[in-house]
DNA sequence: CAGTGGTCTAGACCACTTG
DNA sequence: AAGTGGTCTAGACCACTGA
């Protein structure tokens, strides 16, 4: 058991509401602290991430409560749907090692978003993303050579799983509306002239320097991009 | 001097933050303590909510470190960029006070986010927002009658202000491509066939119940739609 | 080895709400 | 007056890192 005592303490608490209606009350921390024979601020520190993360709710003074499942915090719709669906197939489309940047058009925000030097190498990989063999969308992955680690690029998909970094890191996400690429229109399964939503991420290690950079072409019919804060 | 003593020194390490490269170690939890005669938990806290925020970086058995700026966590791109700018100015373009929900074309998603009973009364407010004369957005707020104060309905602007709900309680956001509505095309000033984002933004009070229901149509060539988790 | 962040305790006082 | 969440203290032990 040495999974920390306050995150044993918040499973309970989550066993606890689920199923409850919403605005129900929770036991208070003191009774919840002798409940589970820890210290009150162990027990505020298991309340204060369910309350962040948006199952429960304080009233100052008077008590937390159950919150509605609405108010659940999604931040990335990535990460969340991905993360349900254990389904997601993916299919390479393209795979060019150690492009120079020079030999690739259109890679100006590559080269700027991933600070490669004049020549560097690094990698593309186009693929196309597929639930329930639905296109879902196209991503477009950039990363450094000197990023990549030399001994097996055998699990591509796994390595190129991007949330999982970005939950150790941080994300930037900008979303750029376009008209859907001809090139891309056949494989996604919707008609030219389709107006869609790019995303394009920046992955970022702790200490904020640039490790991946994904274009994502999202079907507008498979994958509807929305989150709660 | 009711300021927490945890926010207090979050401000200063902040101003310790300012100035300094990226991971630049900041002192330790226990210097900081007897620095500003705080208990180990306090100064804790402090420095939590700062790598929440983005400005610092923990390493295990290490030390805490200043971050990139581009770690910087800015969730919500129209919170962080409408607080930037103070300068927003406001055209309301209709103000449609009590609408019953069946005179209403395209009520459907309004009715149904909002919780409205039908025949229930409700207020439609159409505005256009600007930012140094540029039109950066128009918006169509809805708010259930019963959720308006009575009293006042002067300083509409201020009421309608849908960011301060947002961090109170939660928002929900859909991001639709679309192409720009003619009627809205020469208001954001750009060309008609222009695909767009539209952001359905769901207010939420903390308990979750629905409390008002804006969709915001983006002009693209004045708002970048970005944020960093 | 000393130092760090991560976890945890057993108290305490406060402002506030509610019966 | 009793109970709540918000803040704060002064300790403690742990696993781990790096010189």
């Amino acid at each position: 058991m040495d999974k920390p005592k306050y995150l044993q303490i918040k499973d309970k608490i989550m066993g606890f509401i689920e199923g409850q209606q919403p605005n129900t009350p929770i036991p208070s921390e003191r009774e919840i602290s002798t409940i589970y024979d820890a210290s009150r601020m162990t027990v505020r520190r298991a309340i204060e991430e369910l309350v962040e993360d948006g199952y429960l709710y304080r009233e100052k003074n008077v008590g937390t409560f159950v919150a509605d499942e609405k108010a659940r915090k999604k931040i990335n719709p990535v990460i969340i749907e991905e993360a349900a669906h254990d389904d997601t197939k993916y299919k390479i489309l393209y795979f060019n090692m150690y492009f120079d940047v020079k030999d690739f058009d259109n890679g100006d925000d590559v080269i700027e978003n991933l600070d490669i030097e004049p020549g560097e190498l690094f990698l593309r990989v186009v693929r196309l993303a597929l639930q329930n063999d639905s296109p879902i969308c196209i991503e477009e992955i950039y990363i450094a050579r000197k990023n990549v680690p030399s001994d097996d690029i055998k699990e591509l998909n796994d390595f190129l799983d991007y949330n999982k970094y970005a939950q150790e890191g941080s994300m930037n996400q900008i979303f750029v509306p376009m008209m859907i690429p001809t090139k891309y229109a056949k494989l996604l399964k919707i008609k030219i002239d389709t107006p869609i939503i790019r995303v394009d991420n920046l992955i970022l290690r702790k200490n904020g320097s640039p490790f991946m950079f994904v274009k994502t072409y999202y079907n507008p019919d498979k994958k509807k991009i929305a989150f709660t804060i």
